[in-house]
DNA sequence: CCACTAACGGAACAGGAATCCCGTTAATGA
DNA sequence: TCATTAACGGGATTCCTGTTCCGTTAGTGG
C-alpha cells in the first residue's frame, strides 16, 4: 500500500528543497545527503532509504523542475521566438540559483545512470515544447519543409551550454542574440534539413 | 629547492597515467585517489601530498593533454577546415577513453577552482590553434572583416558538447558535418560579427 | 474512533577515504 | 664520492559517509 498523502509528500518537498539549497552552497562534489537532511530537518536515515544516492535524489529534483517549467513563446516570429528562447535559457543558466542547479544536474548525469535518464527526458520534453515555433515557421513556408525541428531547438541553447562549461565568460544577452541569429541564419540556408537516409 | 628530475618526474608520469585509466573505468564519481596510487605503484601519501585531491589531479592532467594536442587543419578552405574540425572534436569526445576523460574533467571543472581554470586554459589554447582558420579566409575576403573568430570556432564545436551531454545520441559524422555547415552559413550570414561598441 | 502498517527518526555501527608520523630513498651540488 | 635534503612510502590514526536496528509517528481504511 502506497501512502502519497499528508507527511510524505511534505518530506519529499522540504528534501528536495534542501538538495538545492546545498547544491547552489556547495556544488555537486561536496553534496552530502546528511548534510541534506539536516537542511530539510529530516532524518538521515529517510534520505537514505527513499533516495539512497546522490544521482537519484538529483534525478527526484529533475523531474520536479520538468514539471514547472516555463511554456514556449509563441509571438509568430521564428526569430522573435528563437531568440526568446535563448534569452530564457541564458537568464537561466546564469542566474545564480537555476545555474548551479543546471551545472550540477549535468554533472550528476555523467556519473549516475537514473540521472542521466532524467536529464536526458528533461531536454527531450524541452525541445518538444519548442519545436512547433520552427514546425510552424515551415508550414509558414518560411524554412525548408523538412526542417528537423529539434535540431534548430537544440542548436538555440549548445552554444549557451558550451560557453557556460569552457569559458569563464558571462552569460549575457549579447551572447544569447547571437546564438538565435546563428541558428536562424543556418536554418534558412537549409543546414537543418534531414539528411536523405 | 625544486628537483623536476629523475624519480620525480617519474611518479608524476606514473600516477597522470593510472589516472586516466581510472577515469576510463570507474568515472569521476568513483575516482578515489588511493585507487589511483596503487594502479602507479606509488605511495597513498605521495599522491595525497603533491596533488591533494582530485580536482587538482584533473587540472594537472588537463594540463598535461593541452601539451600533446594535435595542430589545426590547413586545407585552404574554410568550409574543409570548419568540417575537419568538427570530425576531430566529434571523434575525440566519441572515443571510450578520451570521451570518458573530457566529461570527467568537464565535471572537474564543475567542482574545483583549479580544473576550471585549467579547462579555460585548455579551450582558449584550442579555440587560438584553430582561429587563423577563420582569420584566414577573412582575408581571402569569404567572411566580413569583423568576423569574431573565436566565435566561429566554438560554434563548430558546441553543439557536439551540447548533444554529448543532453542526449543519448552518439555523436557520429553526420552530426559533426552539420555542426561545421551551421556554423559556416552562420558566419556567411555575418551573425559572427563583433557587435559594435 | 480505532486498528493497522507505511514511513519516519534517533542511535549505534561499519567501512573506507584522507591525514599524520616518521623512517627510508635517491636527486643534487660541492 | 659524500653530505644534504627533497621527495617518497608504509602504517597508525582520525574523520566522515552510509547502513542497520528498532522504537515511534501518523496516514489510511473500516
Amino acid at each position: 500500500m502506497q501512502r502519497p498523502g499528508g507527511r510524505t509528500a511534505r518530506v519529499r518537498t522540504a528534501v528536495l528543497k534542501a538538495a538545492e539549497d546545498a547544491l547552489v552552497e556547495v556544488g555537486f562534489a561536496g553534496l552530502d545527503l546528511g548534510d541534506v537532511a539536516r537542511r530539510a530537518e529530516v532524518g538521515r536515515t529517510t534520505v537514505y532509504r527513499r533516495w539512497g544516492s546522490v544521482g537519484a535524489l538529483l534525478a527526484d529534483l529533475l523531474t520536479d523542475m520538468a514539471e514547472q517549467s516555463l511554456p514556449r513563446a509563441r509571438t509568430g516570429s521564428l526569430a522573435e521566438d528563437l531568440r526568446t528562447n535563448a534569452r530564457l535559457v541564458a537568464r537561466t543558466l546564469a542566474d545564480p540559483r537555476q545555474g548551479a542547479l543546471f551545472r550540477a544536474v549535468l554533472v550528476a548525469a555523467t556519473c549516475d545512470r537514473d540521472a542521466a535518464e532524467a536529464l536526458h527526458r528533461f531536454y527531450r520534453a524541452r525541445v518538444e515544447e519548442w519545436a512547433p515555433c520552427v514546425t510552424e515557421a515551415v508550414d509558414r513556408g518560411e524554412l525548408p519543409p523538412d526542417t528537423d525541428a529539434a535540431e534548430v531547438v537544440r542548436a538555440v541553447s549548445a552554444p549557451l551550454y558550451y560557453r557556460m562549461l569552457t569559458t569563464p565568460d558571462p552569460l549575457d544577452e549579447v551572447t544569447a542574440d547571437r546564438a538565435a541569429a546563428t541558428t536562424l541564419a543556418a536554418a534558412h540556408a537549409g543546414t537543418f534539413r534531414r539528411p536523405v537516409t
